[in-house]
DNA sequence: ACCAAGTTTGACCATCCAGTCAAGAAGCAA
DNA sequence: TTGCTTCTTGACTGGATGGTCAAACTTGGT
């Protein structure tokens, strides 16, 4: 095989590794943020590639030098957010205060549904479509995320410190009613008016829930 | 403009009408039903008019037929649907046991959570793309149930005779809460396994839930 | 200024998909 | 059987959309 290093032969900046050039830098920045909005409000077949590419503010084929496909765009834009996704759960500390942790971790999900409802919507579409493209990521990391968390959770249960739940629900009851503020957000607007931000009140809701719920 | 009376010009059975013939029946019937399945499925979007024809069972031009368009099997599913969607509330009783009402309504969403969970789909898919077929309901229907239910839990409160929550955020919470079970049974199932119904144990979190929250 | 690499785009292709149409195949009443 | 209506479908059209390509245009290093 003669000298010369291999031509890349891959879209620039492709995998993992970081993009080269800052022009890379900053269209693909704009192509994911882009995505994000198109792919959330529309799913993943109803959004197209030129929607995306006006709204990132380039052409079509132009997008598809940075993105092999629909798909790749999609993709990235996912697995760029899986890792954020855990990040609340993960920060559950199973030396901390019982009812201090499950709290704290009802708000940061609360907070991550006000300042990313995109991604939630994102998500919410896929599992809606039986996250085919979320299987291997639900079934291995969140699984086993969520099975250390409630072990946690049975724990303290056990110990009498709060009160004993089912961990698992209580887990899918957080991200049911935080969830709900972003992916349902158009209905709580028509139902409590456009005036109001669909997250009035929430928090002190569920902080008054989840209060009563743990208590002993 | 000679005598004989005008040809129908429309759609077999198409506005609220009943249908005509035993066939037009069996039909429509099969056709709503396959629509079901394959929109809650993959969204309006992700849809195509020939899975559903062929769900259904009936070649693509025999399914426009019965129905003007894709847009007008999807209106057809939509109308159907939306009585049945508000009669859970409809029922909660201003002259019932204030604690018994309230799970008894959390209940019966959860019921159609498991017995309906197409229907909960394609109404969460709905929301998800902003509502914009559902506007007029959910402002209008929708909003005015709502409101008046949440009167009605809202003296319940200042009468003592359950604690003092808003209204609205509960009624949001039971929506969140059963239709999770619905919406998310992908993610439900992959995390505890797909040996589990994905509503074990949810009827007892959710009844220990609101009973802890309620209690004075 | 010059060149090679990186970037951008107009024009194009192939496929998918909603919807049409005309002609044929049941149903059905007499 | 006859004749009319209802139902069904193969073949088609037109537009949308994912993706390609070669030719241009920039950029940045020398």
């Amino acid at each position: 095989m003669p000298t010369p290093s291999m031509p890349p032969a891959e879209k620039p900046g492709a995998s993992g590794a970081a993009p080269r050039s800052r022009i890379q830098e900053r269209n693909r920045a704009r192509i994911l943020d882009a995505a994000l909005e198109v792919f959330s409000n529309h799913g993943f077949r109803g959004a197209t590639i030129d929607q995306i590419a006006t709204e990132a503010g380039l052409s079509k084929p132009n997008l598809l030098y940075y993105f092999d496909s629909k798909d790749a765009v999609h993709s990235a834009l996912l697995s760029r957010l899986l890792d954020d996704w855990l990040e609340p759960l993960r920060q559950l500390d199973a030396a901390g205060d019982p009812e201090t942790e499950i709290l704290s971790y009802m708000r940061r999900k609360l907070a991550m549904s006000r300042t990313y409802p995109r991604e939630s919507r994102l998500f919410a579409n896929e599992i809606l479509q039986g996250a085919p493209r979320l299987e291997r990521f639900i079934s291995t990391e969140l699984r086993a995320l969520v099975d250390q968390k409630a072990q946690v959770i049975a724990r303290w249960g056990r110990e009498g410190r709060i009160a004993e739940v089912d961990p698992h629900h209580l887990i899918f009851s957080i991200w049911a009613l935080t969830q709900h503020y972003a992916d349902f957000a158009a209905q709580i607007r028509m139902i409590r008016g456009a005036e109001h931000d669909p997250q009035d009140g929430a928090e002190a809701f569920l902080s008054h829930l989840y209060t009563r719920m743990l208590a002993r």
